[in-house]
DNA sequence: AATATCACCAACCGCGCACTC
DNA sequence: CGAGTGCGCGGTTGGTGATAT
């Protein structure tokens, strides 16, 4: 591989003569000891005094991907590779992230090991679930709805830790995620099912604290007011009412109730975008919220869908997750990297 | 045995973000 | 506020070994 490409240097490294290619045993040998003593970091200036003929961000991805002593050698294991198949589907090809799960490994050995093993096998294994739901809409003629045609939804990747508009029923409720991957991560995104969400321990747990909060101080103290205005509020399906239109969708979309997924015009795994996120791209600025009014601030507040002790209450996330599903009418407004 | 094709993966490169001046 | 710089990310390239013809 040494010496074959013939392209010019990269910004960083506009000068001649320096190597390119495998790298020798000797070249890890003086970078590896550099680093010991010196530490990572000024890639630039280390293949200087380093005393080595290279990029420098040549040396920084052969000591990340190569040299680093805590990298894991050998194979992927099958747990390695379920964890990258659920992440993967939460993620996209955000290697770095998935990396950052997967202790030893690098975003290219993920990458790689993705392109080649597991791409291949899970394209086949989607063409096979797509073919069967569109045999089964074709039968129904129900026409394909595609996310990015949905008008309703204004995409956006943020950082982590995010605000959230979100408006339903003409009122805009505020949020903040902090990360609520694990809850996702825990969730098998192919079977997702609401009800199944109703019942989780994430939700069930959250039921739990309510309760128990509310016994220690010997009855209602508002926290059980929140649960309670946020499920009787008018743009809030009651429990009985999601499951109804679970259900009837079931019937009205599927032939086959395994895979059933009611208004579901786009996959759960998308959710993830917003709560593992980047920021907006360029070319796509987050629209703007409007100010909540003083009446709305006070719903929000009301219905624990500010932040409180950081994390967003359970009634915002479920908000957002069925607006998400399109089982209430809401419009995911406008979401503000921090 | 020779050649072609495929699979793997280290390394490269362009782009964009964050930070500093 | 804009330019310059450093760095990280993700897509792509191409050398090498394995396998098929």
């Amino acid at each position: 591989m040494a010496g074959v490409k013939t392209k010019g240097a990269c910004r960083c490294c506009p000068k001649e003569g320096l190597k390119r290619g495998a790298w020798s045993a000797q070249e890890d040998r003086i970078l590896t000891s550099y680093i010991n003593i010196h530490g990572e970091g000024k890639w630039r200036e280390l293949p200087l005094k380093a005393g080595l003929r290279r990029c420098g961000r040549s040396c920084r991805l052969r000591w990340l991907n190569y040299l680093r002593p805590d990298i894991k050698r050998g194979n992927i294991s099958k747990d390695e590779e379920d964890l990258i198949i659920r992440l993967h589907k939460l993620l996209g090809n955000r290697w770095s992230l998935i990396a950052g799960r997967l202790p030893g490994r690098t975003d290219n050995e993920i990458k790689n090991y993705w392109n080649t093993n597991l791409s291949k096998r899970m394209k086949g294994i989607t063409k096979k679930i797509q073919r069967k739901k569109l045999k089964n809409k074709k039968l129904k003629g129900i026409p394909e709805v595609k996310v990015e045609n949905n008008p309703h939804i204004i995409q956006a990747r943020a950082t982590q830790c995010n605000n959230i508009e979100l408006v339903l029923g003409g009122e805009s409720w505020g949020g903040r995620i902090n990360d609520s991957s694990d809850f996702i991560l825990d969730t098998d995104l192919d079977e997702f099912r609401i009800s199944d969400f109703l019942d989780s321990d994430f939700f069930q747990g959250h039921c739990d604290e309510i309760q128990a909060a509310n016994n220690a101080t010997g009855g209602d103290d508002g926290i059980n007011n929140n649960l309670s205005c946020c499920f009787g509020h008018p743009s809030f399906p009651t429990h009985e009412t999601i499951e109804k239109s679970s259900s009837e969708a079931m019937l009205e979309n599927e032939v086959d109730s395994d895979s059933a997924q009611p208004n579901l015009t786009w996959e759960v795994s998308r959710l993830c975008s917003f709560l593992e996120t980047e920021k907006p791209p360029n070319d796509r600025e987050p629209v703007p919220a409007p100010a909540p009014s003083s009446i709305d601030r006070d719903l929000a507040s009301s219905i624990g869908a500010f932040p409180r002790n950081g994390y967003c209450s359970c009634e915002f996330l479920i908000c957002l997750l069925l607006t998400l599903l399109g089982y209430i009418p809401g419009i995911i407004y406008a979401i503000h990297a921090i």
